[in-house]
Formats: C-alpha cells, sequence, structure tokens
DNA sequence: AGTAGAATCGGACTGCGGGTCCGTTTCGAT
DNA sequence: ATCGAAACGGACCCGCAGTCCGATTCTACT
C-alpha cells in the first residue's frame, strides 16, 4: 500500500492511525461514536493528517477492513478446501458463509460501522460485488440453482449482515455456535 | 391518533406537516438528503412544531411508515386470503413477503430513509418485531420448518431490506415483475 | 363579547461532527 | 548546509438535528 517513495513520516503516521482506530472500534460499543477527532487525537496525529490519508471517514474503515480480511481473501482464492477454488461447490457455499459469518462476529464493530456509514449504501462498496460473485458462480454449479443464483446469492449474503449478525449475537445474546448451527441448516436447506 | 383535548392548531399543523414530508421523501432521490428544516419550511410552519409533535426525526418517519402500512397491517390481521389469518401457512409466507415487496416498491424513499437512520439498527423498531413473529408463527405450522423457523423468518426478511430492494430496482434496474419472481422462486425453494 | 392563562408557535440559537485550509515543520536530494 | 517539496496539525467552516423562550393563538369561563 505505501507507495515507493512515501515519506516516512507518513508511512509511521499511517500505521499509528490505523493501530489508533483498530483499538478505538472494537473498544465501543456503538461505532458511531468514534469520531475522527477521537482517531486523530488516539493515535497522536492532527486531524489533517488523519484526512490527508485516508480521504474521508469511510476510507479510513475501509483501509480497516481490507487490513483484517486479508488472510480470508487469499484462503479463498488461493487456499486449500473447504475456501480454496478446488473445493466443489456444494461444500463451498456453506463454507464461505461460514467463514465471513466468522469474520463478521470477530469483527463486529468494524463490520457495523463499514455497513452502516448512512449515506453508502453497503451495496455500492465494492468488496459486495465480489463476494457476491464469487458466491453467485458457486451456487451456478450446483444443479437446480442456477437460474435463481444471483437473487440466492444476494439473500444468502443478506442473511449474514453486520446489523443483523450484531443483533442475534448482542441483543439476543445468541452464541456463537448456535449462529453458525443456524445458517448451516439454512444454507442446507437452500442448497437442497 | 390526535387526542380529544388537543389544539386545532395542533391537528391542522400535524396534518400539514405528515403531508409535507410525505411529498418531500418520495421526490428526493437520496431520503437524507431532506432535512427536518426542509420539512418544516414545506409545511410551512416552525421547526420548533416539528419536533414537538414528533419527538425526532425517527418519530416522524415512523409516523409516516405507519399511516402507509396500515392497510397492509388490517388486512394480514383481519382481512381475507391470502394475506388474512385464515391462509394455509404454506401460501401465506409467500403471499406476507409479496406483500412487503411491493410495500417497500412503491414506498422506496421511505423505507430506505427508515431503515438508514444511522444509530438505530431496523431491527431494533417496533414493526420488525411485529413482522418477525407473524413470519415466524406461520412458518412454524410448516411440517420440516418448525426447527430452524427463528433464524429463516429473519433471513426472508432481510432479503427484501429496503437498500436491497433499493440496489436492485433503482440500480441494477430489475424490474418489477422480475424481483417478484425471484422471491417468490426463493421463497418456493426454501419452503421445499 | 371579553379576558385570563395555558398550550402552541416559530425561528434564532446551540452542539457536534465531518471535512478543509494554510502557515509551519520535516524530509531528503544535492 | 541549503532549498524545494511534501507532510503536518489544529483552527476554522459548514450543515444539520435538536432546544429555548418570547410572541401568538386557542379555549374555557364569566
Amino acid at each position: 500500500m505505501p507507495e515507493p517513495s512515501t515519506r516516512k513520516d507518513a508511512v509511521r503516521n499511517r500505521k499509528a492511525v490505523l493501530a489508533a482506530a483498530d483499538a478505538l472500534f472494537d473498544r465501543s460499543g456503538n461505532p458511531e461514536e468514534v469520531t475522527m477527532a477521537d482517531v486523530a487525537a488516539a493515535a497522536g496525529v492532527g486531524k489533517g493528517t488523519l484526512f490527508r490519508a485516508f480521504g474521508d471517514r469511510n476510507g479510513l474503515l475501509l483501509a480497516l477492513y481490507e487490513h483484517r480480511i486479508e488472510p480470508i481473501r487469499q484462503t479463498v482464492q488461493a487456499g486449500p478446501p473447504p475456501l480454496g477454488p478446488d473445493t466443489p461447490a456444494r461444500e463451498r457455499v456453506p463454507a464461505l458463509l461460514d467463514a465471513l459469518l466468522r469474520f463478521k462476529l470477530d469483527n463486529r464493530r468494524l463490520a457495523l460501522a463499514l455497513e452502516e456509514t448512512g449515506s453508502t449504501s453497503p451495496y455500492l462498496a465494492a468488496h459486495y460485488e465480489d463476494w457476491h460473485s464469487l458466491l453467485r458462480s458457486a451456487l451456478e454449479q450446483i444443479p437446480g440453482l442456477t437460474d435463481n443464483s444471483e437473487f440466492t446469492a444476494h439473500v444468502l449474503l443478506a442473511a449474514i449482515r453486520a446489523d443483523l449478525v450484531e443483533y442475534l449475537a448482542g441483543h439476543k445474546g445468541v452464541p456463537r455456535e448456535e449462529m453458525h448451527a443456524q445458517l448451516a441448516r439454512f444454507t442446507a436447506g437452500v442448497l437442497r
């Protein structure tokens, strides 16, 4: 990410901001109450620096997200089954959803903040398209689902949206394994 | 809604505000850019009046929503099949989802505004609980779905969330009937 | 009809957060 | 050591939800 010719104070500050934001978002219950000024202060940096490095609030959230999701992305793209590309679709679909659910449980605040961001619908984010098309092409390889795969992929992703996960896990107190089990059961039903 | 002893100017202003808000939300593409000041101005009323009548932005949105959804609510509660209580669950579930999808298509801006409202997750709204428990109890009457009905109801409702509907219908240009068809196909699959 | 006083009105005002601006500081190439 | 360029940082601006309180309008009572 850091360009070859970037001044080292810029690099240092970028890291400081990422670390501070990372900590702040996980700590607070409601991500909306973490302000940009807070992040800048916690990182020991001015607001100007913060905004120059990440553009806007959404840019910061995105950078955090990409950093955290990287391992999963890698595994999906070139790793072993059940996530990697060599997995039969029937196993890969539930595995993908399971991994994403685990990610959202592990990164609830961040995922929430990312999907909330008022004006920007989560469906317009670049990474949504990625996950959707991956899931969709997996679904297309399963006989009997090829016709409605587009919509089915949307619904399966909607089943693990950050605010739903937060509601069930955080508000309703549904335990982790229970959520995984319910999602697996539902997915199995859809895949018939 | 207006208490027996409410001054008539208050009643008049309340109606004016509702009418103005109704029009404004439907007109603008992005509901976030309709400000409370706009609504007050369009209604020919001061901001103080607006806030006294509805509490806050969310209160206004809710009042609008309840006004518009009332016919559906009535039909569901005491109307004829396929929405009313005498409908066999197997037909009622898809009918409910279809009606809600139609509602969201017809009231896109409003539904969006209602589900966005930053800090307040849609899952904490009173009406979500209502629809969820209705759908869930219908699902429970279908053999083979009784175990996972809770989660299944959440997912089916997630399939018609306002921002997803807006994304598909508005951004991707999926026509109405196509959306209804896709939802019906998916639901049929889930109900097996 | 007239009047008192309570409820409502309305727009100036506050608080707050995202985002910008620009004088000052730091970097690194020569 | 020097100089131009890039980065810094915090004062500043802007827009919006929500509040406050003096002015206004309604209604109950005579």
